[in-house]
Formats: C-alpha cells, sequence, structure tokens
DNA sequence: CTTTCTGCAAAAGATTTGCAAATTT
DNA sequence: AAATTTGCAAATCTTTTGCAGAAAG
C-alpha cells in the first residue's frame, strides 16, 4: 500500500505519531468506495480493531482533514461523511428517491470555477455542488 | 406584505394554522439579507416579540422547508443556515479569510445542469454549489 | 525518558420530543 | 368545542474535551 508509507512520512515529518489506530482508519477510508461517517468508521473500526474508541476517531479525522488527506462534507440532515481527499473539485448527486450519494467527476465544476476566476476576479480554492434529483435508475 | 397573505393562505391550504410565531419566523427571513441559523432567527425574534422559545423557531423552520418556503443549508463545521428560498439552482462563496458568504446567482450552474440532463439522463431538481476561495476584496 | 496519543467519562452544542396549557379555527 | 400549536423541560444525537495511563520516538 503506497499511500500507508506515503501517510507515515507525512506524520513523521509534520511531528504527529505513527499509531495503529491512525493506519487503520486511514485504510477504512482509503478502501472505502463511499462516503463513510464518523459513526460509520467506528464501526468498521471494530470489526478489526476492537477497543477503538468513537472520540480517537474523530480526533484522527480532524488530523488527516488539517493534513489535506482527508474531506469532510455536510449533507442535509446533519449528516457529516469524510472520504479520502482526490480533486480539489468534485460534486456529488444525491438521488432524492433511492437516496444514493454518488460522485461528479470535477470536469463537469470546470465552468463554474473558470467563470468565478476569469470575470469576477475570485480566487478559487475548491468548488463543491450537490446535485439533487432522480437518478436515471430511479426514473 | 404579499408574502405574508400568500403564506397565510399555503398555511391554511394545507391545514396548518396562521399563528403570530409564525408570521414573526417568515418575516424575519424573508427581510434578512443573509443567512440566519436558528439560533439568529431566534434572537432577532426576542426583540419583537419576546418569549419565543428555540424549539418554536425549530418546529417552524422545519415547516417551513417541507411547504418550500425555506431553504436549509449545511456549513462546514456543523453550522446549519436558513434562508427564503428563491431560485432552485444558486450557489455561495464562502470567502476563506474574511469568512463572509455571498451568494452566486443561478445562471453560473446552467452549465453544470445541462450536462446532467442532456447528456446523462439525470433529472435535475436543485442544484447547490459551495465555492471556497478568496474574494476580491481579501486579496 | 520525553512527548504525544488513547480510552474513558463527562461536557458541550445543536436539534428534537413529551406534555399540559394556550391559541386558532 | 375540537384540533393544532406553543413554551417549558428533558431527552437525543453528534462532536469535543480533560485527564491519567499507555505507547511512540
Amino acid at each position: 500500500m503506497p499511500h500507508c508509507v506515503h501517510v507515515r512520512r507525512l506524520l513523521r515529518e509534520r511531528g504527529y505519531r505513527v499509531t495503529p489506530q491512525r493506519l487503520m482508519v486511514l485504510e477504512i477510508i482509503r478502501t472505502a468506495d463511499r462516503h463513510l461517517t464518523a459513526e460509520e468508521i467506528h464501526s468498521a473500526l471494530q470489526e478489526r480493531y476492537p477497543g477503538v474508541d468513537l472520540s480517537t476517531v474523530y480526533r484522527t479525522l480532524r488530523l488527516f482533514i488539517r493534513l489535506g488527506l482527508v474531506e469532510q462534507r455536510e449533507l442535509g440532515g446533519g449528516r457529516r461523511v469524510y472520504e479520502w481527499r482526490t480533486q480539489p473539485d468534485h460534486g456529488h448527486f444525491l438521488c432524492e428517491r433511492c437516496g444514493r450519494l454518488e460522485h461528479l467527476e470535477g470536469a463537469l465544476l470546470e465552468p463554474l470555477r473558470l467563470a468565478l476566476e476569469r470575470t469576477r476576479g475570485y480566487q478559487v480554492h475548491r468548488v463543491e455542488a450537490t446535485v439533487l434529483g432522480v437518478c436515471p435508475t430511479c426514473q
């Protein structure tokens, strides 16, 4: 796992310690095919590494976010989800019928980014978009 | 206030009652020039109509959302804000330096909506976008 | 051996709910 | 008069924090 090595080094470089808890949380988020809540990460952790506390999960997530490894998103209804950080721009499609949350690639958000940067002088760091509607399958 | 009349009728049509609390919450959200948290709405309410409970604010907001009058947005850090619902598509720009939250008109999101509808067969109800970066003033 | 991390328990914040009394229709 | 709505208090739910012992470097 190349990421594991990368993260180990990143942690040490910044003066943080490499702990099994951190590596496990990393592994779970990285191999997840979807967004996870802190609670879900905690449950997944219990299976392989029982005894890890939920507060540790939160602390680890905060650290990973600070390091730019993980991304946090707020969905409606107070749901907060975490996922491995990929590109700065990406969107989500939330199907209002089946409730599934899909990814939208960053290219779809390019026009918005460009419009803001070029014609209005904004400096854009990140674009997050959530589209609500009905997915092709549910129609 | 034309909206007041509209909302009164809407409430009655759906079997809800028209109460001073509801009208006051309505008025505060409608005349606000920005997004408000439940707490802020509650404070604003105290000035003109003391004694209204925070739980009533929450209940009223939930009702207005159900009726499609008010829109709820989740910002980072657990902040939930409410605003009067205008167009189905609109975005926000959050300046990471000054923290100000600005509106982005719906036209900026048209390309995204069209791409999803035309080339992928999604049925789009609403597009919400949050752009993070630095506003022209802060640069 | 020093500093950082963790688990535990408790705190904090935001939102929701049960219920009797007040208000609307 | 009947039904909904409110204020109050307490409950929930998620996230954060203080602290002593455990682990990492």
